[in-house]
DNA sequence: CTTACCTGCATATAGACAGCATGTC
DNA sequence: CTATATGCAGGTAAG
């Protein structure tokens, strides 16, 4: 089917074909068929990289052109922008394109002046539940990896969303693009949606099983040289020295970086002069944005052609590993299941060296057929690469045997929902009831008959904890019942209304309502430890070396908390003191520790440091809320709190990090020089400032805080001419010529 | 005396969304 | 409490 012959205005057509799409794929073709631009529902299950978006784009300008609204959801940050950037590209045709996420967000009423929305699922929920006006001027919604209704912990959130958008907007358009997993049409059937169902991609993709020296297709065999004795080595140098690059995807942080450390000593030997220069460049970025031990582990391992990518990283590691890859200048990522699912960083080969992951409840379990091909999918650049590969490992022959039948040759799983428990339904049934979805339990019951759980099993067992989340809500006062009314009436209080708005955990809301109300002396680690107690936040892992640690700190420190469990209940001990570690962790962070000190204290990666923190800032603005509400003193000790776990900051620096481009650091170098407050900092000399954090820095500084820069500010020495950007920026200016 | 290889034992275990108000090194 | 790879300490055989 060609794009010209498509029921789509002209300029339109004339802009893919500018760029090159003359025809559909398949898969898009078939949804055209099933109505994708009459405004029907469609569920998409079709490989990665198969033209999901193209197809979403599609139905998107058809609406748009017709007057309507697009929202477009996805699981994760990195891929709203990465579909934010792409849409506004389609600005020529007065399309204004916004975008919401946690931590990047147009203004709620502004964002609703554009015709393409992109949002998390968790921030759709959030707009929801705020009661965002344009949400009901919604045509078309788009939901991305749509398979992830299956997660435990973030499918829940999906289903219930999907669930209020469709009630909300009855005719609305749904277009859901999903993996192709097992019950595709039940999901389909869900949604009322055509079901397009499609194995095709762009770019062929071989799967097989590595074992006796050869990599074994169904049906075909591939010899692989043997230069070195471990296997995904040899299968990596394979790779590299054929032209490719390769994704090895491994099961833990220290696996990651072991086999990158290892495999770039033999991938060392393959690269060229040339290529090593710009390698030693990026290496010299990595290290210049940290002193930590990854960075420098990091910055070895990218001089030699290989990286390592986790989420320990800091984002700027992240970025040069992603970047570096898509220049073709590292040959190898050896990777954490981060790259599976998120970013679009194809490889010609992908090698999963290891198909199991711990689960700390069943041990070493296979991961799960989905995520399989997810990972394989990534094999493959279409237009790039003649072909993908992606290899699984076998030692055995019997093993071989298995891996082929229960992954090469397997069907991905069916997709189930995980609504059913009072730990996911909690937060929704409370949402439920504040927004008015429901007002009296058998409305309740209706709404939640309608998900996608309803759908796929019984209902009797959803009622029964729903009423169970009902009875919490009420306990906690966060919900009013009146059970002499035959539909038992449900509302909500204020107390429940601000938990749903600040979107925590309901239970962390009563957590923390009931901490404040019985502390008594409250210092930071109260408040601290407070906010690491709720199932909110994420704990860190209590490894052995940490005990006696930890448990020192709460003996010298008990009257810090608000509650110390037994020590002889070994369970919830053992339990408070990972949520201790986790808040000391956090105590370091805004005591100025660096970065580098507490990754060691507490074996994390900067990245880590980061996440927590930034959980850690939003309960504590959520405590600071709770206690306004509950009128007790310690909202102003939170709201400090907040803003010093923002910065990772001294109370004393928060005036001066409050100007854009000072950090933590920076704050703590003009302070400790004498400029302890903006009004001094507005009185200092650029010479001074110059020396003390560099010139360009001083002038940023200066001009920020609204001084104008006097001296003449030299221009840019080109100390800095052989950074990583001005190296890209011939690289390109090179191919284009090239062009 | 160095290197390569083996054995045994202890050790640690993936990822990432949200509020609010604007910008880290 | 599950299972596996890793890395280190200590040992041994080959060069």
């Amino acid at each position: 089917m060609l794009i010209k012959e498509l029921d789509i205005p002209e300029d339109i057509i004339r802009f893919y074909e500018d760029s090159g799409i003359k025809e559909l794929y398949p898969p898009q073709a078939e949804a055209v068929d099933n109505g994708l631009l009459e405004g029907k529902n469609l569920l998409a299950a079709i490989p990665t990289a198969s033209g999901k978006t193209l197809l979403a784009e599609l139905a998107m300008l058809k609406a748009i052109r017709n007057g309507g609204k697009a929202l477009y959801i996805v699981p994760l940050r990195a891929l709203a922008s990465e579909k934010f950037d792409r849409f506004r590209e389609l600005a020529p045709f007065g399309i204004k394109v916004g975008i919401s996420t946690g931590d990047f967000d147009s203004r709620d009423e502004w964002l609703g002046s554009n015709d393409i929305i992109v949002a998390t699922s968790e921030k759709t929920d959030s707009l929801l539940r705020n009661g965002t006006s344009w949400m009901e001027e919604i045509t078309t919604i788009v939901v991305d990896e749509v398979h992830l209704l299956d997660s435990k912990n973030r499918g829940p959130t999906l289903e219930v969303t999907i669930t209020k958008l469709m009630r909300l907007n009855p005719d609305c358009q749904i277009i859901a693009l999903s993996a192709t997993v097992g019950n595709a049409r039940e999901m389909a059937d869900w949604l009322d949606a055509s079901l397009v169902l499609s194995e095709w991609r762009p770019t062929d993709l071989h799967e097989g099983v590595f074992f006796g020296e050869a990599i074994n297709f169904p049906g075909k065999q591939k010899k692989i040289g043997r230069r070195d004795k471990d296997n995904a080595t040899n299968l990596v140098l394979d790779t590299i020295s054929e032209g490719g690059q390769c994704l090895v995807f491994e099961s833990s942080r220290r696996n990651c970086t072991g086999f990158a450390k290892t495999a770039s000593n033999k991938v060392v030997k393959l690269l060229d002069r040339e290529v090593l220069g710009k390698l030693a460049v990026m290496a010299e970025e990595v290290e210049s944005t940290g002193e930590t031990d990854t960075a420098k582990v990091l910055a070895n391992c990218i001089r030699k052609g290989v990286a390592f990518h986790h989420a320990g990283l800091n984002s700027s590691h992240r970025k040069i590993v992603e970047d570096g890859f898509r220049q073709n200048l590292i040959k190898v990522i050896s990777s954490t299941p981060t790259l599976a699912a998120g970013l679009n960083l194809p490889a010609r080969r992908v090698i999963i060296r290891n198909y199991r992951r711990f689960d700390a409840n069943f041990g070493m379990q296979p991961i799960p057929v989905l995520e399989y091909k997810q990972m394989a999918g990534r094999a493959g650049r279409p237009h790039l690469d003649p072909y993908g590969e992606s290899v699984l490992l076998a030692k055995e022959y019997a093993e071989f045997e298995q891996l082929l039948e229960n992954y090469v040759e397997a069907d991905a799983e069916d997709i189930w929902s995980k609504l059913g428990t009072e730990n996911a339904l909690r937060t929704h049934v409370l949402s439920t009831i504040v927004n008015g979805f429901a007002s009296d339990r058998k409305q309740m019951m209706e709404f939640m008959g309608s998900t996608f759980f309803a759908f796929q099993q019984d209902t009797w067992s959803l009622e029964e904890v729903i009423d169970d989340c009902i009875e919490y809500l009420a306990e906690h006062e966060m919900v009013l019942m009146n059970e002499t009314l035959d539909p038992v009436s449900l509302s909500s209080t204020q107390l429940g209304k601000l938990v749903s708005m600040l979107y925590i955990d309901p239970m962390s809301g009563a957590k923390i309502v009931d901490g404040l109300k019985k502390a008594v002396n409250v210092n930071d680690m109260t408040l601290l430890h407070l906010v690491c107690s709720t199932p909110d936040m994420r704990q860190l892992y209590m490894r052995s070396a940490d005990y006696t640690r930890v448990n020192d700190f709460v003996m010298s420190h008990s009257d810090d908390f608000i509650e110390i469990p037994n020590e002889f209940k070994a369970i919830d001990y053992e339990w408070f003191l990972g949520e201790v570690k986790t808040a000391m962790l956090l105590d370091e962070w805004i005591r100025e520790i660096p970065a580098d000190d507490i990754t060691q204290h507490f074996n994390v990666g900067e990245g880590d440091i980061h996440a927590l923190a930034d959980t850690a800032e939003w309960l504590m603005h959520a405590t600071t809320k709770l206690a306004e509400l509950l009128k007790v003193e310690h909202s102003s000790h939170a709201h400090g709190l907040e803003k010093r776990i923002h910065y990772g900051a001294s109370p004393e620096l928060m005036q001066l990090v409050s100007i854009r481009g000072v950090g933590r650091v920076r704050a703590r170098k003009l302070y400790e020089a004498g400029f302890v407050s903006l009004a001094e900092l507005k009185k200092a000399e650029y010479s001074v400032l110059s020396k003390l954090v560099g010139p360009k820095v001083a002038a940023n500084i200066l001009s920020n805080i609204g001084v104008r820069v006097k001296e003449k500010v030299g221009k840019s020495t080109p100390i800095n001419s052989n950074t990583l950007d001005t190296l890209l920026d011939k690289e390109q200016k090179t191919f284009s010529d090239f062009q």
